[in-house]
Parts: C-alpha cells; sequence; structure tokens
DNA sequence: GATGAATGAGGGTTCATTCAT
DNA sequence: AATGAATGAACCCTCATTCAT
C-alpha cells in the first residue's frame, strides 16, 4: 500500500520531469499526477531533489541487476555486449513512461556530482557508485573482447562505451521526442533497434 | 565595445547555464561573471531565455554557415561528411567555453518547440529553421551517400545522422565533464576525433 | 474562512489602495494588514491588479443590485433619483472602510479600459458592463424626468449625471480626506448630505 | 533655452503621467518625448516626483495668479465666480495638453500632504499653500454671495465649492477621457460649460 | 551642457516545504 | 496517515538615478 504510493510518486515525476524539466516540475503537480496531497510526498521522499535521485538510482540498480543476472548466462563477450545493450533498451522502450527516464537521466546525471544537500550525500554516492559500477561493466566487455580479438582495439574501451552510450540514448531520445512533442523524426522503435545491432556489428566487431 | 559586452554575456551565460543547468542559471550570476550589473544584462537581451536562445542561435548560424562555406570545396559524400563532422568537432573543442555549448544545446533543444513568450517568437522559428537546416544537410549527404553506393544502405539516414550526432556529443561532452568536475574520463581529445572517423568509416561506409 | 481571508484582503487592499495609491501599494503591505503572508495572497487572486479589480467589480455589484432592488419601489423619476443617490451615498459613508473605495474608484476605472492582462479579461469586461450598466439607470432616469417635465431638459442628461456624480464624490472624498489626512474640510457627513438633496432639486429638477 | 527645455519636459510630462499614470511614467519616455536624453532631466528637476510637483505648482500658481489679476475687475460675487470658473475652465480646455491637466491633478493631489523627500518639502509646501489659497479664494467669493444675499445660504460655503469643483472636473475629466480612449461620453466642449454655468445659476444662487 | 550606459534597490510572483487539523 | 492552507525565501525584471565621457 504504501510502497504503491511511493511507486505512484516515481512514476508521476518521471513524466512530469520529462515533460516540464526537474526544476519547472512543481511537486503540486506530481502530487496531483499521483492522485496524493502535496505534503504526503515528504512522508515517502525528503524533498524534491530526493524524488529525482530516487528514480535515478532505481533505474541504475534496475539495469546492474538485470545485467548481473543476464551476463552470467552469456560467455562471448559479443553475446555480453548483445545483453548489456538489450537490457538498456528493454528498459527505456517498453513503455511510453519509460521513455520520459532518458530525457530525465539526460538532464539529471550531469549535475549530481555537485549535489550538497546533506540529507541526500549517501544517496547520492549510491548513484555515482552504481553508474561506475555500469560503466564498468561495459568497459570490461569491451575490454575484454578486445583482448579475445573480437573487437576493434584502435580504440579505448571508454571511448567506444561513449559512442555507443551515446548513440543509443540519441537515437532512443528521438522516439520518446517524437511522442511528446507531435514533431515526426522519420523512424521507428525497429529503427532503431535494428542501428544499435549494425553499431556494434561495424564499429566494435573486428571485420573478418 | 557593445557588441564587446554582449559577447562577453553570452560567453559567461553558456558557462553558467552548463554547470548549472538553464533553470538554477541566475541573471545576476551571469551578470557578475560577465563583470556587469543586473540590469545591463537586460539592455542586451529581452530576458533570461532570450539570452539561451540566443546562444543557440549563434552555435547553429555558426556552423551552419560554415558547412555552407566549405561544402563547396567538399564532392564526395564521404568528405562532406568528414567536413561537416569536422566543423561540429572543431566547434566545440577549440577552447574551454565552447565546451559548455554542448551541454546547453543538449538541455534547451527540446523545449524550444514550446516556448510561448510572444517577444522570442521570432528566435525561436529561426532556431527551428537553422536546426531543420543542419539536419537536412548531414541527411542530404547520407542519402547521396547511399544513392552513390559508397554509404551503407540498411539504415534510414535520419537513423544513421541520430548515431553520429548522438556519438559525438556524447564523446564531447565527456571531454566537458572532465574538466569541469575533476573526474577522469580516461580518453584524450584526440581519442574522441578518432573515434569519429572510425565510426564515419565502420558505420556510415560501405566495407570494401 | 476561506471567504473571510479573501474579505479580508479586499479590506486591506482597499485601504492601502486608498492610503499610498494602487501603484505604490505593494502585495507585501497589502497581505500584513491582512494579517496573512504575502504568498497567500497568490492563493485568492491572479496577481496584484485582480485585487483592484475585483474591489470595483463587488463595488459596481453591489450598487447595481441594491438599484435594481430598490427602484422597485420608486415610481416618480425624482424618487427614483433619490433612491440611486441614497444608495451611492449610503455604500460609501457607511464606515470608514468604504470611503476609501472612492479614492480607489477615481484612481482605477479610466485605466480599467487599458488592461491587457488575458487573465483579467474577463473581470474587465464585467467591470465595465457594469458600470455601463450604473451609467444606464441614472441617465435612464434623468432622460424619463425630462420627458415627464420634472426635470430640466436644458442639458443632456449625460452631463447632468456627470455633475451629479463628481459633486457627490468630490463631497463625500472629502469627508474621506478629512479623516485620512488630518486635515480639517469644514463640513460633515450631513453637510453632505443636505448638498447632495438640495443639488438634485435645484440643479435637476424643474422650478416651479 | 534651458526654460525652454524646462518647459518641454513639464508638458511631455503632463501627457505621459496622464496616460500612463505617476508609477508607469518612465524618465526615459518623458526625456525622449521632450526630445532630450534622460540624464538631462536631472539637470532640470531634483527627481521623477520634483517634475510632478513642478506640474502642479505651477498649474495652481498661474490660476491663483490670473485670479488676482481677474478679479479685481469684478465686484458683484456671481461675476466673481463666473470669473474664477471661467479661469478654470479656460486652463484646462483651451489645449489637448491641458486636458492632461486634470488627470493627473486628480491622481498627485491626494498624495502631497504625505511626501516626506526632504528635498522636496520646499515646494510640497508652495504647493499646500497654493492650493488653500485657490480654496480660500473661491470660499471668500462664497461667502460674501451669502452675505449679500445672492447665493444660498442652506450650505456653508465650503461644500457649495466642493460641489462646484467636483462637477466641473469630473465634467471636464470626461472630455479628456473621450480623447484618449476613444470611448464616446456623449456631450460636448460647450455642453461641458453651459452645465458650469447652470450649476452656478441654479445651485449658487438664491432663485429670484 | 548633454548623453545614455550602467547601477542596484525594490517589488511582483512562484513554489518547496511545513504543520495544524 | 493524509490534507492543503500557509509561509517566506528566492529570483526575474524594471527603472529612478548617477556619472564617465
Amino acid at each position: 500500500m504504501e510502497d504503491d504510493k511511493k511507486h505512484r510518486i516515481l512514476e508521476s515525476a518521471t513524466k512530469v520531469f520529462a515533460e516540464k524539466g526537474y526544476q519547472y516540475a512543481t511537486i503540486s503537480e506530481i502530487a496531483k499526477e499521483a492522485g496524493i496531497s502535496t505534503g504526503l510526498t515528504y512522508s515517502y521522499f525528503a524533498n524534491k531533489l530526493d524524488v529525482l535521485l530516487s528514480i535515478i538510482l532505481i533505474f541504475l540498480e534496475t539495469i546492474n541487476s538485470r545485467n548481473k543476472k543476464s551476463l552470467t548466462a552469456a560467455v562471448a563477450p559479443l553475446d555480453k555486449l548483445y545483453t548489456v545493450m538489450h537490457n538498456f533498451e528493454d528498459l527505456l522502450i517498453k513503455d511510453m513512461k519509460a521513455l520520459y527516464l532518458v530525457k530525465v537521466l539526460n538532464e539529471a546525471l550531469p549535475h549530481i556530482v555537485m549535489i550538497k544537500d546533506k540529507k541526500l550525500q549517501e544517496k547520492r554516492k549510491k548513484i555515482i557508485l552504481e553508474n561506475k559500477s555500469l560503466i564498468k561493466t561495459i568497459d570490461d566487455i569491451l575490454a575484454h573482447g578486445q583482448k579475445k580479438g573480437v573487437f576493434s582495439k584502435t580504440l579505448k574501451p571508454s571511448v567506444q562505451r561513449q559512442v555507443l552510450c551515446g548513440a543509443i540514448e540519441r537515437v532512443i531520445y528521438g522516439l520518446f521526442f517524437t511522442t511528446y512533442s507531435g514533431e515526426d523524426i522519420g523512424y521507428s522503435t525497429n529503427d532503431a533497434h535494428e542501428a544499435i545491432i549494425q553499431l556494434i556489428d561495424s564499429f566494435i566487431c573486428t571485420k573478418r
């Protein structure tokens, strides 16, 4: 029951943050969207920033946990890379609400390093750790593939990872933008998926 | 002298917008950073949003104008693509201040569609036009290369462009993040440049 | 409870507007005078101008409604004129706070025509309508009296009305000025009442 | 030359004060209307309020001085009253610019009592004196007429004067309102003049 | 004298946060 | 637990006033 409310707040907040931007989103609008009163939000979260951080932390924890589970099944670096990218994609494209996340993450992540609110230090550290963990997962797979000779060695894993993540985010973000602004971007969810596959095949894998 | 001040405001605003986010940047901080008083900002710009739009418009105008000039020299689609990407990179990496732009653009562009302030409608329309023009330039080159058989036809130009732009932005953004947060990103400007080249070669060009 | 607060804001605003003039009255002073915080004012009114318009609208609605009720009892034009003037006087002299109204109305009415704030258009239109209705009530009575031969025909009803309203407002305003500046005006509420009666008898009625 | 500029400032200020209201009038608009720079205004006036007070003081001085001159010619109280009212009317109706004065006086006079700016105390006192002098002139004429039995004694001179001044101001203000808002009030300058004459004849004079 | 760029105090307004109910 | 009225700090923006030129 309580958890249900907390979850509803997080969902409505994700939507409102995405549509209005963090600052222009108001707690009262988030609460109304969640079907509760303004004040009750503060029973579940310390403050507005805490809501944002919670959204991000949950996303990172979820993806890291999924990766951990699903990566045990895969052995080959390429399979592992597909798995990670699939989890990423899956979490973001599965429904409308999830698409908002890309927007929110994009806006918020760069600022998390400099959060000073004492009440939120612990959550901030967790986020940074989870983020590093996600990055490490990807970079390790890339390094492993390079070692095995199946991935191109001409670029550092860190740059390869940036290219992959930047591309996937942008491609998915385009999908979000279409649905929320009405402007047509000219491609579909399937096109987006295909692009990621081809990017891995051409940019990461060594040519045979 | 006047133009100097306007320019200084734009520079300091770019910095502050990048560091704090548009919404948390205050006019008084921007003004202080520019070495002038709060009020004077309003002699040069209609309001806070106008400052943001001006930054974006100038960037888009500059890059479109550069592309127009330099693209006449190139004939082959691949050369054209290199040229456009080079202009993009060049404008963003040449100095510290320019790096802020990526951050600002990323944050602001999605919201521009929905600006309602009457005073800014003209500027808003200009930005949308310049942005479409930039997109069209890239998409035309990609389509041209596909027609000629030198670029892969398995993806629509619009998706290819998203991958290219997302990757380049993220890679460059990493550089910005390093300098402003102190965290090490693990690669250099040269690595970034090399990544773009290889991305084009592998992801866009047909394999020979 | 809520209505009580709205009413208190309107009362304190009337006072402060009267004493300082609309333009120099501050919301924070109005709120303090009403015993609430600045922000709460905005729960009841859209903005400062809305407070002013509400004061005026309520006054006009009240006087028009009173006129409508009390005019049914009167038949002779002179009785009707007395009734209307009595309502006017009664509403303005009955207590100290109401006296402020004359001042506020005088200052504000001329500017209402040119209000552009979209949120206030409806209220603006209502005020204009109520004002026209009030004017029409008076002018109709004057025209009726002229037709019956009991009122002087040498002047148009519109001019007669201006003389009546200008005189009554100024005479009552003198009373207000006394109480709020400490300067002696040299006449009393009774003198004011008598003046209106005599003005009607001599200036409006035909000599017998 | 200097006096010419000072005069131009006063004229443009009268216009702008009337159209926008004192607070919403800006020094820069007044200066532009007068064809000079913002800063130069401060060579002629201590501050914005000084401009307003100067307009009022000059008006009061002018009318008092005219009254003094023209009243020597008149002997009978009725002639004197006509003279004073004529001067009043004449000063206000003679051209468009003068009409603005009614508006400005109406708005400003009530607040003059409470001006605290030390630089303006002298001017403030002068205005109060001139105003009292104007009132005294009228009241003396009315008292004189009452003594001679030509003016009605049933009301105190002070109330009679309020009725006269209120009526004349309102009637003339209607003319101003027409020209500046475009709304029709339904009477002309001649109607206004005729109204004043009849008001004196019926309301002030004893019936013969 | 004359300019108008520059200052900065002040007020309207918003909204995160609190707390009485 | 739940509400939402109430608070007040913070920020955008305006404009009277100053002063270097």
